[in-house]
DNA sequence: CCCCATGTTCGACA
DNA sequence: GTGTCGAACATGGG
């Protein structure tokens, strides 16, 4: 599930815990979730305090005394919980650090997420002061949009918006959502967009994850119906805003859904120039 | 049994 | 370097 939205949702979770000592770790190494994890280092939060909450994206950081870093990531079916200090592991609880008054819990049934931790004195870790500029923030700009496009003039623009590197936190439904609200079909090429539309595209880049971010973020609420998301993966759904029935194909390899009535093919964008050659 | 899944990475290939 | 595709990872739900 995990995407922007949620991934700060689940984030909070652990937040009421800020200030907290940890007395004890307990985690299972050798579960695919560490398998980049520095073990040592998270055996070493053992007695140290937690002290910050931030995400990036689909990655959330939380800062601990002593200079170690915990390092998260959901992959498709992570959640984080808090529960009682008598929380016994189930099934799929990768790693839980117990509080003097709580459990903080990992889990993840398909184990495609990460868990990592670093020691950095200095601060955080040097990769995540490189990660890239949030969409949500003045420095995802118009002219950083226009440029990724440029630069990937011939991909599906929902291949484009599915990176991470560009578009930290935006998965699968959160690409969707935004091509159907900018009104273009998710196999454009990026190329195609320029002008007017580059400007609503970056428009609803950010309007998404906004509202993604004051629906989910707090209390997961459901998303209203007149976005592309509840309809999405209902069988013969129905296009709010069209009245006329969603399709469902695989494009940059991940189902996509769209509304062919508001949602149209390069070709049938007025006045479009072709695309430059290589 | 079948198919699908809100993610990421890697290798092969045009 | 760009871009596509399929497979892999591991599990659960319909």
């Amino acid at each position: 599930m995990p995407e922007l939205a949620e991934v700060k949702f689940y984030a909070n979770q652990w937040v009421p815990c800020l200030g907290q000592r940890v007395e004890r770790v307990r985690c299972q190494e050798g579960k695919r979730v560490f398998r980049r994890c520095d073990f040592p280092a998270l055996s070493g939060l053992d007695s140290e305090i937690l002290q910050s909450m931030q995400t990036h994206g689909k990655q959330m950081l939380f800062g601990f005394s002593g200079g170690l870093w915990l390092h998260l990531h959901l992959g498709m079916a992570g959640r984080l919980q808090r529960g009682p200090r008598e929380t016994t592991p189930s099934k799929h609880d990768h790693l839980i650090l117990y509080t003097n008054e709580a459990a903080l819990v990992y889990n993840d049934s398909r184990m495609f997420g990460e868990i990592r931790c670093y020691r950095s004195v200095d601060g955080e870790p040097p990769f995540w002061k490189r990660l890239p500029p949030e969409v949500t923030t003045p420095a995802f700009t118009r002219e950083f949009l226009g440029n990724v496009l440029r630069r990937h003039a011939r991909a599906p623009l929902k291949a484009i918006l599915l990176r991470q590197e560009f578009f930290p936190g935006v998965g699968n439904w959160m690409a969707d959502e935004i091509l159907w609200r900018s009104g273009i079909h998710p196999a454009c090429p990026g190329g195609r967009v320029r002008g007017v539309k580059l400007s609503e595209l970056h428009r609803r880049v950010r309007e998404v994850a906004e509202d993604a971010l004051r629906v989910i973020a707090t209390d997961w609420g459901d998303p209203p119906d007149d976005w592309l998301f509840p309809h999405r993966w209902r069988d013969g759904g129905v296009c709010p805003r069209t009245g006329r029935p969603l399709c469902r194909e695989v494009i940059g390899g991940r189902t996509t859904c769209y509304s062919p009535a508001r949602q149209r093919w390069p070709e049938e964008l007025a006045g479009t120039p072709p695309l430059p050659s290589v």
